[in-house]
DNA sequence: CTGGCGCCTTGGATCGTTCAACTGGGTCGG
DNA sequence: CCGACCCAGTTGAACGATCCAAGGCGCCAG
């Protein structure tokens, strides 16, 4: 051992200040064993007898030692990180999804061992960020989070050898190989449609996206659904606007003068915000004149008056069969299944009747 | 050169599968010279001859070369990766501004060449998390933002020799020398009174938190301070409560009966959407019969109806700063000032005035 | 006495990069 | 003509972990 800052040492508990990390090497000096067998110890214990595991243990405590990351990583070729590219903010779209859904994810993963690794592209190119990533294989895989509207990422993921899951439907390829978790929107539209239902509403309208958009006429099917179930029609029921307050607040007006609706279903909570608005504006009561319902429990469903009836996903149920599905790939391939759809929940608020 | 699998090649542009990413060394044979001169064109390209130079970069881009994250990362002991604690969501409490900047955060210390480590802590202990990515040499520095009520954060981490920067001021040690960052949010609140002044409110109320908050008081004290500046009063106009909407709809309740405020003036987005509930209770339009400001601009404020003037943190020029202040950290120090204190500035919706 | 087994040691190579020292050649001043 | 010095590049050794093969040693069974 030349080591010369190896012996001041990391004093764990103590609050010690180190001039430079404990290694492998100093670890073993102070239990009186080789490099080997501390390695072991951290890595296969069951080599060891109990009584050097238990010596070797307690050097390390003391020492405060953890492997250094970027050797383990150069020599294993792994770095126990996961990429997540945050799409770009959109101002004014009450998308707490997204950030529900990080905080479920770094949760979870930290359990599983891995950490992520948040990365932005400049908006425009959705590849852009990922490419770095890759070639100084500074990720063991990535989560992918936007696949709507076939996207190139899958595509190009996969070419280039990047493990990746997906949160989000392959919509355009069926026969995509790639694991993927998914919320199904459809459930949960039909679900808030027929909470209407049973409150007695029949003519039920719907505020959505524009057409183009996959998951926007899958949570639109959910609602038909419902309503073509008990007979009732949809014709003159249905618009389709961006994702803002403003359009939703113009949809919702042209319909309650055109098809009278009773209530209202929405793609998002932004679009439901809008319908609150021609309410506020027509001197109506969210619930007790015309209940309305959004998508995604963000919080502004939860903090906006009288509180808006919400289809939650459940993300940290997605984060767990995310990660489940990375380990899957990173590691021993348990081989679950492909791509598993959850079902939502109703998060009942005033807006939706008294 | 044995290698097997350079010689496949990382065929950059071309999307030709790779088995293996190149490494220097294949650079090397390919231009036909050295491990180190790659290195250097890598690192400190005005080492070379410009026409050497040019050379090796054909090379680089030919194999789509890009240097190999563990490897450098355990030769210059720094991974460039800075690690943020992700705080426990507060559903309910709309927060949004932890997520700004996040994104402004990740954004603009991609452009410094870092990347963000994002973790968790279980909650309780606000330490939890950080351990483990100090002692592996996971991460360079920290970002922590919650330097509220004298956590123990910064105590700790600088025992540990971890560097870190603070999004929020050493409240309880104004001796304390490590760089942070803060919005002042007494020039916010205050920025909010005078808007309300100016709008002829006389009787502008105050709904804050609980006195053992230093944010709050501070916030507290822009109010105040803009209220004395035109010699009036503010006693029994002010309230102190918890983060939640129901706490808002009560004080400001009460402050109605009692003490007849024509505008409140409040600690967050969440205690404004408390008020903007107890004016629908009452009939009350927000704007035209009571003025109520919020602060930090959420998106609950963007999409309710009918608008909620806001205190708007620059968390961008935060993040830019923070980013600054870590290179300053890790880098070259050019010392910048250890502390910085930036100015908030007031997004006017309809909820303050017709 | 030999062979085998359990537990650990030893020495070395390896991952891909950067650092420090060095080389060979040219230029320049004295 | 010699030493000093710079230029443009080379070479070997680290960084700290893991992986591999070979072997030592004590002990027990055949």
């Amino acid at each position: 051992m030349d080591r010369t800052t190896g012996t001041s040492g990391f004093t764990g508990i103590s609050g010690h200040v180190p001039l430079s990390p404990p290694t492998l090497a100093d670890v073993a000096e102070r239990a009186g064993v080789s490099r080997q067998t501390v390695s072991n110890a951290v890595n296969n214990p069951d080599l060891l007898r109990a009584e050097t595991l238990v010596r070797v243990q307690r050097a390390i405590d003391e020492l405060g030692y953890l492997p250094n990351r970027a050797a383990r990583n150069l020599r294993t070729r792994a770095s126990h990180l996961v990429g997540l590219r945050l799409s770009p903010v959109q101002e004014g779209t009450a998308n707490a999804a997204m950030d529900r859904f990080v905080h479920s994810l770094v949760w979870t993963s930290r359990e599983a061992g891995y950490h992520v690794l948040v990365f932005s592209g400049e908006g425009a190119d959705p590849l852009e960020g990922y490419d770095d990533l890759v070639r100084s294989t500074a990720v063991d895989a990535f989560i992918v989070t936007d696949t709507y509207l076939g996207n190139p990422q899958a595509t190009w993921l996969r070419q280039r050898r990047a493990p990746f899951v997906a949160f989000g439907r392959p919509w355009d390829d069926p026969e995509a190989r790639h694991p993927w978790v998914d919320v199904d929107g459809a459930a949960g539209t039909e679900l808030a449609t027929r909470h209407l239902l049973d409150r007695g509403h029949t003519r039920i309208a719907w505020i959505g996206w524009r057409k183009d958009s996959r998951i926007g006429e899958d949570r639109r099917s959910g609602w038909s659904r419902a309503l073509k179930e008990r007979g009732l029609s949809t014709t003159g029921m249905a618009s389709r606007v961006e994702d803002t307050v403003w359009s939703g607040r113009d949809a919702s007006s042209h319909l309650l003068d055109e098809a009278r609706p009773t209530a209202f279903v929405c793609a998002s909570d932004t679009l439901a915000m809008g319908v609150l608005r021609t309410l506020a504006e027509r001197g109506l009561h969210p619930g007790r004149d015309i209940a309305v319902v959004g998508f995604d429990d963000s919080q502004v469903a939860q903090v906006v008056y009288p509180g808006l009836t919400s289809v939650r996903q459940p993300l940290e149920e997605v984060a767990v069969a995310v990660v489940r599905a990375l380990e899957d790939l990173l590691g021993v391939p348990t081989k679950v299944a492909d791509g598993l759809l959850l079902t939502p929940d109703l998060t009942i608020r005033a807006s939706s009747g008294a």
